[in-house]
DNA sequence: AACTATTTATAAGA
DNA sequence: TTCTTATAAATAGTT
């Protein structure tokens, strides 16, 4: 949308990339939000700002915790290798 | 979008439900693509169908672990930590 | 921060 | 259900 069809490309200018962050952030939180409501489902959007900043979003339907569980349950595989990464990360961090 | 403005509320019809988070999965996926690489942010979307299927989409910049990582490296709050601890855990092949 | 010309997403319909 | 299309919504460049 917008005056001219942009390429899907890393913009160059510095600022250009944040004014696009910031539209574009408020255009998919937006779509995020919506459509949890409108389908009643669990979703969560993490995105970090060209400068580094968190937004998180989750849907109403159910706490992060839930939802990542779901996510878990439904992948078992490498379970193991999981754990390894987890005690890595909680060493490294 | 659309032939009429629709109303944010749960689509009552199941169905309808199921129509609809196809239609806006693949409109959100394209614009968390296009966000991630025109910006060159990290990103995470997580999201289920209706009925329970899980998509995941993570932007090209850096791997999953690492944008969780960073994350809990800047959310001091102990909740968050021990939340996206968790996450990483759990997502971490 | 607003505006607006255009592109893009999508609700209904075919 | 897959495709079409009228319309709503998002947004790129501008002011």
């Amino acid at each position: 949308m917008g005056r001219v069809k942009l390429k899907i490309k890393k913009l160059e200018n510095t600022s250009g990339r944040q004014v696009t962050y910031s539209k574009r952030r408020s255009g998919i939180l937006k779509k995020a939000k919506e459509l949890s409501i409108l389908c009643d489902i669990d979703l969560i959007l993490l995105m970090f700002s060209p400068s580094g900043r968190p937004t998180i979003c989750v849907g109403d339907k159910s706490p992060i915790d839930e939802v990542i569980a779901k996510y878990a349950q439904q992948t078992p595989q490498e379970r193991a290798k999981r754990y390894l990464s987890y005690i890595h990360f909680l060493f490294t961090c």
